[in-house]
DNA sequence: CGCGACGTTGATTTGCCTCAACGATTGTGG
DNA sequence: CCACAATCGTTGAGGCAAATCAACGTCGCG
């Protein structure tokens, strides 16, 4: 149940028994079914959350209902909305699943308890807040600098298991264009 | 001399005078005229950077020269290549100055050691990467569901310093447009 | 002064969007 | 288990925002 997230941990941090029995006794695991909501506009976001299995994302809905898919989020990673988070405000956007998932989840209280208690976890989220900042960056020079197409092929190449599990327009969204023009681009230069 | 990044830094964390004087003993004091290089593409990144005066940029020169503005920093902002400076890789960026400035460099090893010593840091530059994160989340999603124009009215609003203090053609390379058309856009609607 | 950096404007092209229709597949309720 | 709806991807025609290419004016600085 917990090697997953415990091997996740460990790619930063060592931890022995005693401080990941603490950590796993404020977990709590939840099953969330195809299209369900993990957090829904307006909610203040009171957890950081990890993929036991499955696949998530975070997007935001705007005014003309178009949804803009701002991460994807499958097996061992991390998702939340830090915004809400960090500053206990409504947030703007919306996670819900695109299967059915696992997930485990850390709420802020907790975590704070955690910080404070095992100060190896502030190393932790330093370091991966410090990396996905990285990947961030990447995606910001990639929608300033490039085609459609160059965006979609370096999508491909990047995280190709999303790719394979996640429909067709949901990758155009993440890349921010048009279902039909993916369709298109796909068709003049093959994967 | 050390007034503002003292400040800074307590936004997220409370320092005691002996916490602080370690933490000073690990710093260097940097003077950068303006178009002046911090670190160049190809050089590993060995420093995270505060901007004690003056303005600085990250930038991507791609294949056919073309310079793509990753982040402006300005006074009492932190700048560097967390990618080079996590993975000990050679820099795919530049950094360089836009005017005379000032800078306060702490370089990897000093970080570690003052991590080691010190656990609070490891705290603020959490909270700090934490913070950016939600930032280049929100641009990320300027960039994928806004037009060149909310996204240029987007930034005169969220950074007003910037847009006074840095060329205009700058401002356009940040937001992922020409600089012509940065020009006309903001004819037909001026900030 | 003269040159380079910067912003503007015009003419044209193009990449992607919009709107619309249609097939294939999946899943679901009767 | 079939019928029907929903979801998803594709294709076509036309439109528009931004890029491209080119020229030019202004400013500030060496």
């Amino acid at each position: 149940m917990f090697d997953l997230i415990r091997k996740n941990i460990s790619k930063h941090v060592k931890l022995n028994e005693e401080e990941f029995t603490f950590f796993v006794s404020l977990l709590r695991v939840k099953k969330i079914r195809k299209k369900q909501f993990l957090l829904e506009e307006g909610e203040v976001c009171q957890f950081e959350c990890f993929v036991n299995s499955g696949c998530l994302r975070q997007f935001y809905l705007d005014d003309s209902g178009q949804e803009h898919i701002i991460q994807f989020a499958v097996t061992d990673w991390w998702i939340s909305d830090q915004y809400s988070f960090l500053t206990g405000l409504p947030s703007p956007y919306f996670i819900d699943a695109l299967e059915n998932s696992e997930v485990i989840l850390i709420n802020k209280t907790s975590l704070e308890d955690l910080y404070q208690k095992v100060p190896k976890f502030e190393r932790f989220f330093r370091i991966a807040f410090q990396s996905s900042y990285v990947a961030l960056q990447k995606r910001i020079l990639a929608n300033i600098s490039q085609t459609a197409e160059e965006r979609y092929h370096n999508f491909v190449s990047t995280y190709p298991e999303i790719e394979q599990r996640v429909p067709q327009h949901q990758v155009a969204s993440y890349l921010g264009i048009k279902p039909e023009s993916l369709s298109r681009l796909k068709k003049q230069r093959p994967a």
